[in-house]
DNA sequence: TGCACCCATATTGTCTACAATATATTGAAC
DNA sequence: GTTCAATATATTGTAGACAATATGGGTGCA
């Protein structure tokens, strides 16, 4: 599991809102749903101070929202929404990129090259295609953002966004629909950033998602 | 005033962590000092509940960090924090600006125009410059943020790190140490936007702030 | 004198009860 | 039969009390 969800947290509030949030992510809940405080409260088991903490993170997090004196439903991204998003994604991660390709240690390098090297042969081997392109894509994604040694780069990514994609990937079972052409980018965007070139990593990471939104955007204008 | 603070919000948490927001952000309470639930609640005339979801808000924002069964401090932002929301800022609002170039309308055009004259204006009469480069220059970037029409990009840049940046300016007094040329780079932007040239804008304001941030470098190396 | 451990205190985390608000239902009037 | 309004219900917002944990001071021992 590339995501940390220790169980046993130190609050209750803080439990609650891991297993709230995997419970969004996943689906169990689905897109709209209405959330009342009593029945998660009973759910989970906790009093609603906790669970009021947890839902007020989630919000923050774009995994829900929330109307005074109404209540908290899951959040329904829409096409649009996604599309924002990757704008979003473009901007911070390349800029991600650009960082890495200046401040990674040889070890986070060799880490990366292995996560690569996972995916290909995962690919070879075609099986349980889904999990692996959803969370080796994710993964990877993960290990240049970390690279960037920036923390606030990584908590908006890490600790917002990344969460929203994934809640998106479960919900639309979308997997991308470019296998093999996304992973030569990602190949080429390693080499970019173990060469230490900062222009060209940018450059190939913002192609990179610019693109996955394309696919987005024309699959928007199929239906 | 360019910042929306309605004083009579439906909840009390909300009002609570209005005022608690500006108390930070204007610097009544000091970086890094404690932040007691006890007497924040007497402070404010409310209970602890409404004000522990209102330092929730603010945990978010990174307004304030807190610890579980310790407490809460005002955030303290090192230089180096800083220039880390600056690399962020970039990559952001170089995408604002790339996005607005193209979404902007005539009316949002105009009335980035009428900030620029103001703010010339001012920069010729010379007085109370300290709030107007403060005020005004966050005012100019409020305008292409929203213009970008992007609601994700709008929530980071004015509902998270435009706060953070408030903060950082009245906690160091710092009000940008070149107007002049930061005046010079804003009608830059400003055409580019209103010719529609994407790459032009992103590119300018990159430098805009990436210049900027060499700055806060440089400011940090002379200590 | 210095350090380690223990206990007292204060603060946060959690729970329960109550008040305020929005929604749903029911009834009456047109 | 439809629409509007008033009321009833359910849900959220708020307050206060209790439990659990961390911090600080004091004491005993090396």
């Amino acid at each position: 599991m590339s995501v940390l969800n220790s169980s046993s947290s130190r609050t209750l509030a803080e439990q609650v809102f891991a297993r709230l949030q995997d419970d969004i992510v996943l689906g169990v809940f689905k897109p709209g749903a209405r959330l009342g405080e009593a029945d998660l409260a009973a759910r989970y088991g906790v009093s609603r101070g906790p669970l009021r903490e947890a839902l007020r993170r989630l919000e923050s997090r774009k995994l829900l929202s929330r109307e005074p004196h109404v209540g908290a439903r899951v959040a329904a991204l829409s096409q649009q929404d996604l599309i924002e998003i990757y704008h979003v994604r473009e901007a911070l991660e390349g800029m991600a990129a650009r960082l890495a390709a200046t401040c990674m240690t040889t070890e986070e390098v060799a880490a990366l090259q292995n996560v690569l090297l996972a995916h290909e042969q995962q690919q070879d081997l075609q099986e349980d295609t889904a999990y692996y392109q959803r969370e080796g894509d994710l993964d990877f994604h993960y290990c240049i953002i970390q690279g960037s040694h920036n923390q606030s780069l990584i908590d908006m990514l890490i600790g917002d966004l990344y969460h929203l994609v994934r809640m998106y990937r479960y919900q639309f079972s979308a997997v991308g629909h470019r296998p093999r052409k996304a992973l030569a980018e990602h190949r080429a965007i390693v080499e970019a950033i173990e060469t230490g070139d900062a222009d060209l990593a940018e450059i190939l990471m913002r192609r990179h998602i610019s693109r996955a939104r394309e696919n987005i955007e024309s699959a928007a204008n199929d239906e």
